[in-house]
RNA sequence: GGGGUGGUAGUUCAACUGGUUAGAGCACCUGCCUGUCACGCAGGAAGUUGCGGGUUCGAGUCCCGUCCAUCCCGCCA
């Protein structure tokens, strides 16, 4: 083998004259009959090798067979180029190399698409040839970059004390949350691992063991369904704390958040991200991950509509409902086509009646629902809502959750139609003082927002018995340009609190002894205040990558059906295994 | 579980209102070419139109079913 004494990156004019050995792959090729050119290619970069027929004939006649992505050793001499062939696009784009002797380590047949071009092919093809894919400027640029991101982790938690303990991949299933994934026992027949959720007992009891601040860069698994930046396994940053408040472990995080965005992409956060409520979240911007991006807050809009005509909303408001505004610039932008596409899409997808409107045009405010609005109503709502010249104020009237919802797409999908969003800025922020828990109308009973250790806080007890909805717990969200980062809460380290806490949620003592039971055992021998949070590394990685999905950050992803393309797993099994197991499969249902 | 979009040569796409032998770029094969870097030129091979049914004189195109991918809603403590 030659080996190479330099990486296809690194050779430039000071090298002129050398004799150096280079490894890689053939990216392109250009042959021009008795001179071919070659450029080179490895994960550093690109160099252009020359092979003359006049100067070389063996190497000449090896190289006129060449294919792309065919893997060769050259030996050969750095020279320079031409000064009207020179390329000023690339580093190395100043020097060729001449080569004398070539060693083909393996051919290759032809690619099933382009390397030079990720997007040369559909997905699921490339998803299938991932390996193929990988080999792509772009994934390499975004797997250096995930190296960039767990080793600023590291040494960032190291350098603050923290210690990285590893927790079990098997074990003990709980049906709380997301679907586990089971994984059965063959010495144990009829017995099962899950895949875990998070590390989220175990990291708690590390804290009870005295390991006082803890973290991982840890895998787990949710059996639900995908989306673009949902995997069904994914990276997460564990962290957890002892003897410590909500504001140690936010400002610890903003740190964390802080020095990976630097060390990642040389980005520099604030030193303090803001803070804001869910309620404030909600009402503000319907969302409890806001993107602070942009503007297009929503307005409360319920007093206009007292003074109006306009029943259809009045009714909502008198049944509990709510009704809050828009205003969006470019009025000229929304026919009536494009409103009703707009409102096609919060019927399909939010659950929205409809969607109200009204113009601000040449200082006049009309069309839609304004001809219920009388003058002096329709000139506070100009002069209160900051009304300017050329907009729409869109409205939607509903349930509250559908309020929210709708108009927080809503105020996304019009920052896009408007090219409201700057993509080169940073919005990080968090947001506390969450619900502990959500009535869940289809199983009537309280469900807990975060998870059911999470400690409520503790001025609030008293509204366990009278609105259990008002609690608010010790939780927060850290968001980033809309997208969720990470998340955690101060824990329960009290038994007779966390006895309460499953008692509000339902959970009988024999349950939570069955389901939790070393948890709650562990706490009777000194368990320290705690809390922690836990980040999606791969959502991270994806947004400093500038990607919209999570695949493009994980080397070898499943496809939305949880179907790995490139070895066809989940496949089945045979027979003598499923009886190791003492498994037998029903038949799939029609 | 529900909705949208897509599936045609190795690949990316085209093919009008259902109508001749389903076309083009890149890749591949053959030949020519000594300064290319999207090299160029000449020629060639390459198709179960995802799969299964149906309507029709005739289906890539219309209808029904199904599979796969993708995006979204539900779901994801």
């Amino acid at each position: 083998m030659i080996k190479r004494t330099h990486t296809c990156g690194e050779l430039n004019k000071s090298n002129i004259g050398h004799e150096i050995h280079l490894n890689g792959w053939i990216s392109k090729s250009r042959d021009l009959g008795g001179l071919i050119f070659i450029d080179l290619r490895d994960r550093y970069g690109k160099t252009q090798i020359v092979f003359n027929e006049e100067n070389h004939i063996n190497a000449f006649n090896t190289a006129k067979k060449l294919g792309l992505e065919d893997v060769i050793g050259i030996k050969g001499v750095v020279v320079a180029r031409p000064e009207d062939a020179i390329n000023k696009d690339i580093a190395t784009g100043e020097i060729d190399v001449e080569v004398n002797e070539i060693s083909v380590y393996n051919e290759s047949e032809p690619t099933p698409f382009d390397i030079n071009d990720r997007n040369s092919a559909m997905e699921d093809h490339r998803l299938r040839y991932r390996y193929l894919e990988l080999r792509t400027e772009d994934l390499q640029k975004n797997f250096v970059l995930r190296h960039k991101v767990t080793q600023a982790v590291r040494e960032y938690m190291s350098d603050d004390d923290f210690i990285e303990v590893e927790t079990p991949i098997l074990m003990k299933s709980t049906p709380e949350g997301a679907r586990d994934f089971l994984v059965p026992s063959r010495i144990h027949q009829g017995r099962f691992y899950a895949l875990p959720q998070s590390p989220q007992t175990y990291k708690q009891l590390l804290m009870v063991s005295g390991f006082d601040r803890y973290f991982q860069i840890c895998k787990c698994f949710r059996d639900e369904d995908f989306r673009a930046d949902r995997q069904p396994e994914f990276t997460q940053i564990d962290i957890e704390m002892s003897f410590v408040d909500q504001n140690d472990i936010m400002s610890m995080a903003t740190g964390l958040v802080r020095n990976i965005w630097k060390k990642a992409i040389g980005v520099e956060l604030p030193s303090e991200f803001p803070v804001i409520t869910y309620h404030d979240a909600m009402e503000r911007f319907g969302s409890d991950k806001p993107d602070l991006r942009f503007g297009l807050e929503l307005n409360e809009f319920s007093d206009y509509i007292d003074k109006s005509d306009f029943n259809t909303f009045k009714d909502i408001i008198k049944s509990g409902g709510k009704v809050k505004a828009i205003v969006c610039p470019n009025a000229n932008n929304y026919s009536r086509k494009v409103i009703d596409e707009l409102t096609d899409y919060l019927k399909t997808y939010f659950g929205a009646k409809g969607l109200a409107w009204m113009k601000y045009v040449d200082s006049t405010l009309d069309g839609g629902i304004s001809r219920f609005f009388p003058d002096q109503v329709k000139n506070s709502i100009i002069s209160d809502l900051d009304v300017q010249d050329n907009s729409i104020i869109f409205i939607v009237g509903d349930n509250k959750n559908t309020v929210y919802s709708s108009l927080g797409a809503l105020r996304l999908k019009l920052a896009d139609n408007e090219n409201l969003i700057d993509n080169s800025h940073w919005s990080p922020l968090w947001v506390t003082d969450f619900p502990l828990v959500e009535w869940n109308e289809e199983k009537s009973r309280w469900d807990s927002l975060h998870h059911p250790f999470t400690s409520p806080d503790l001025n609030d007890i008293d509204l366990f018995d009278t609105d259990p909805s008002k609690i608010n717990s010790l939780g927060y969200d850290i968001v980033m340009n809309g997208y969720e980062l990470g998340g955690g809460s101060i824990r329960i380290h009290d038994r007779h609190l966390q006895s309460k806490v499953f008692n509000l949620l339902g959970i009988d003592e024999k349950e939570a002894e069955e389901k939790f039971g070393f948890l709650l055992g562990a706490f009777k021998y000194g368990a320290p205040p705690h809390g922690g949070l836990a980040f999606g590394l791969d959502r991270i990685v994806m947004l400093l990558a500038g990607c919209n999905q999570i695949r493009d950050v994980i080397a070898f992803p499943k496809t939305t059906s949880a179907m790995s393309l490139m070895d066809n797993s989940p496949s089945p099994v045979y027979s003598d295994q499923l009886d190791e197991l003492g498994l037998q499969i029903k038949s799939k249902k029609k």
